[in-house]
DNA sequence: CCCAAGACCTGGCGGC
DNA sequence: TGCCGCCAGGTCTTGG
């Protein structure tokens, strides 16, 4: 489920919920997730205010005076916020309980998420250290992806959902980054001009902002904060549409494998 | 260093 | 109705 878009909509979501509240309680019904969760998470988190969520990449991170909790939602986790007591459903796995009634409660279907705690500057991270450039900062530009993409022969797809290069790129916004750009996604990174690059980045850009102004992709099980589904999907130009006529020409959307991973595009209007 | 493939999980869907 | 294989939003890890 979440892309950027929908780890910042939920980031905005539960901001005003936990901001400056004091963590009572964590109960972790599921440790098993991607890594085990941290035996010692309950007695490092409770206590503890919350001075803020920030996001890098798809990781949230909720910043306390001793150390950072980190919470990444994999394929198909999602957060809510509980203003009632409510019994954990399936696939519950964690709650964090504040002060004031409010409950942070993590659900996860597949577990390919995390909950982490992290001690000093969370930049310092093994997971974080090695980040590339936000898509929405400045730091990403048409002359910065050329730059990183000389001489590699990886499809460009790839390339641009590479963490290092630029984080926050996943498999359903690379292919509608590259449909608006009008490059053919198996496309050599190495050989794509700058002033291709140029448009790609802007692309990136607007697609994700669009997407995070809309609220977040719906894709099966998408809610935000507050179980309301997202509504980004009717947006989609090229990705699930398979058969479907393009938007620009008319062909039919085209579906190819790339780097394991379902790729979605217009022969005609990507070269 | 670069790249491809494997790994981690559960559940929904289509086909027989 | 039941079983089987395939597919799904991520990304770290391994192996060539």
């Amino acid at each position: 489920m979440p892309e950027l878009p929908e780890v910042e909509t939920i980031r905005c979501g539960i901001e005003p919920f936990i901001k400056g509240r004091r963590v009572i309680q964590v109960s972790v019904r599921t440790p098993r997730l991607r890594w085990p969760v941290p035996a010692d998470l309950a007695s490092r988190l409770c206590g503890q205010t919350v001075q803020g969520v920030e996001r890098r990449a798809k990781y949230l991170l909720l910043r306390t005076e001793v150390g950072t909790l980190l919470i990444h939602l994999g394929m198909s986790g999602f957060l809510r916020i509980l203003q009632q007591p409510q019994p954990p459903g399936k696939h519950d796995h964690a709650d964090i309980e504040f002060a004031g009634g409010i409950c942070l409660r993590l659900n996860d279907v597949r577990r390919f998420g995390a909950l982490l705690w992290l001690d000093g500057d969370p930049r310092h991270h093994s997971l974080l250290a090695d980040l590339g450039p936000e898509p929405l900062s400045a730091e990403l530009s048409g002359d910065y992806l050329y730059q990183r993409s000389k001489g590699r022969r990886l499809a460009v797809k790839p390339f641009i959902m590479d963490s290092r290069v630029v984080v926050g790129v996943g498999n359903i916004y690379a292919s509608e980054s590259l449909f608006r750009a009008g490059i053919d996604p198996a496309r050599a990174a190495g050989r794509i001009s700058l002033a291709r690059y140029g448009c790609l980045a802007t692309a990136i850009r607007q697609v994700l902002q669009e997407a995070i102004a809309a609220g977040g992709t719906t894709l099966r099980d998408f809610s935000d904060q507050h179980g309301r589904p997202g509504y980004f999907a009717q947006q989609l130009q090229v990705y699930g549409r398979a058969g479907e006529p393009c938007s620009g020409c008319g062909q039919a959307i085209v579906k190819i494998q790339l780097g394991q991973r379902s790729t979605y595009f217009c022969r005609q209007c990507q070269r």
